[in-house]
RNA sequence: GGCGCGGUCGCCAAGUGGUAAGGCAAAGGUCUGCAAAACCUUUAUCGGCGGUUCGAUUCCGCCUCGCGCCU
């Protein structure tokens, strides 16, 4: 019966940009027999290469990729989304007998694909263009007073200036016609059938952010400017969601001459820096996970690495 | 050697005789469908010494460093 599934391994690497996620990734493949599945949040957009990080053809060394270049640029990327791809993603992998690595560089992500998500409605953009309306008409806290009315306990998490937050709470207490207090507290179906191993990646902060410049230089020799230019000469709207990633929207500041390229360059390693901070607090909290304290293309850390994963079994 | 100006957190920078705005950076943190996002918190005793004063970062003197000018 398909309800009572054998209890299968799946693999995570965890880290923060620039961390070597993906190297890990491929090497366990090769010797695991498993395949890839990009956790990633930027990853997912068709056509954004060189600045997301894309692993490429050699760097892929023959192993199959997947959640890569699924979405194009006017789609919207959300966590409810990619856990549904995820999730028949995953099916397949069962039937396949293969072993999924996800490299995962968007927590939330994962998150959801674990823990899964309350029972919530989705994004409405109509629904937020009213309210954003409205609130340009009030006063500052309007948002945050609507939300306390709606939810007071909601309203009491979320900080007066965190419009983002507020409108989804608002917006859900609307859709499902009760407070999202209620609707979180009601639980979220977790991921079944998968026994989730992680491996999470925290090299020395120095020594990140030296790679993070370093790679910043060589995603721009690579042609990432050109990359961006070809984008935006393709028609591309200039306010499509992917030009809000790091560098992306630099590098369009560049070409619509507002900054230098050098300017540029020195904003995104920096946008960088704090991106791989913030991704280390959320990995930080991350329960179950076997830290290594270096890059994944480090020898002792992917030793380290197969060498627990065939301690739980695996191999 | 003389004259002038100036030395306030890693950087930029306001300011007052009663114990020092802000911005950026940094660090820490939050997070259930925008997450490469959004948001929150924290961070100086004002170049050194002495004087005036109830009290000086703010006034005076000397020293020191930087910048500019002059001989």
């Amino acid at each position: 019966m398909s309800d009572a599934k054998v209890l299968l391994p799946l693999v995570a690497v965890v880290g923060p940009t620039a961390s070597g996620k993906s190297a890990l990734g491929v090497w366990l493949a090769e010797r695991l027999g498993g395949e890839v599945v990009a956790c990633d949040s930027t990853q997912l957009y068709r056509g954004f290469d060189i600045g997301t990080g894309k692993p490429s053809t050699s760097d892929r060394r023959g192993i199959p990729h997947h959640l890569i270049d699924v979405l194009g640029p006017k789609d919207e990327a959300t966590a409810g989304g990619y856990r549904q791809l995820a999730l028949s993603l995953l099916e397949d992998f069962r039937q396949r007998k293969r072993l999924p690595i996800f490299t995962v560089g968007t927590g939330l992500y994962l998150r959801a694909l674990v823990e899964g998500l309350a029972e919530v409605p989705q994004r409405s953009e109509e629904l937020r263009a009213r309210l954003r309306a409205a609130a340009e008409e009030h006063s500052p806290g309007y948002l945050h007073c609507l939300l306390k009315r709606l939810d007071p306990e909601a309203a009491q998490k979320i900080a007066p200036a965190d419009e983002q937050k507020l409108l989804r709470a608002i917006e859900v207490c609307v859709l499902a016609r009760k407070p999202i207090s209620e609707v979180h507290r009601a639980g979220r179906v977790p991921l079944e059938g998968w026994r989730v191993l992680k491996i999470g990646l925290i090299p020395p902060r120095e020594k990140l952010n030296e790679r993070i410049h370093a790679r910043t230089d060589a995603m721009l020799e690579r042609g990432w400017l050109q990359e961006v230019q070809s984008l935006l000469a393709s028609g591309l709207s200039e306010e499509a969601k992917p030009f809000d990633f790091i560098g992306y929207r630099e590098l369009r500041a560049v070409l619509q001459e507002k900054i230098s390229l050098a300017a540029a360059r020195e904003a995104i390693q920096q946008a960088t820096r704090r991106y791989a901070k913030r991704q280390i607090t959320w990995f930080r909290k991350e329960s179950g996970m076997r830290w290594f304290p270096g890059f994944g293309d480090d020898p002792g850390v992917q030793a380290g690495a197969i060498e627990w994963l065939q301690a739980e079994g695996l191999g």
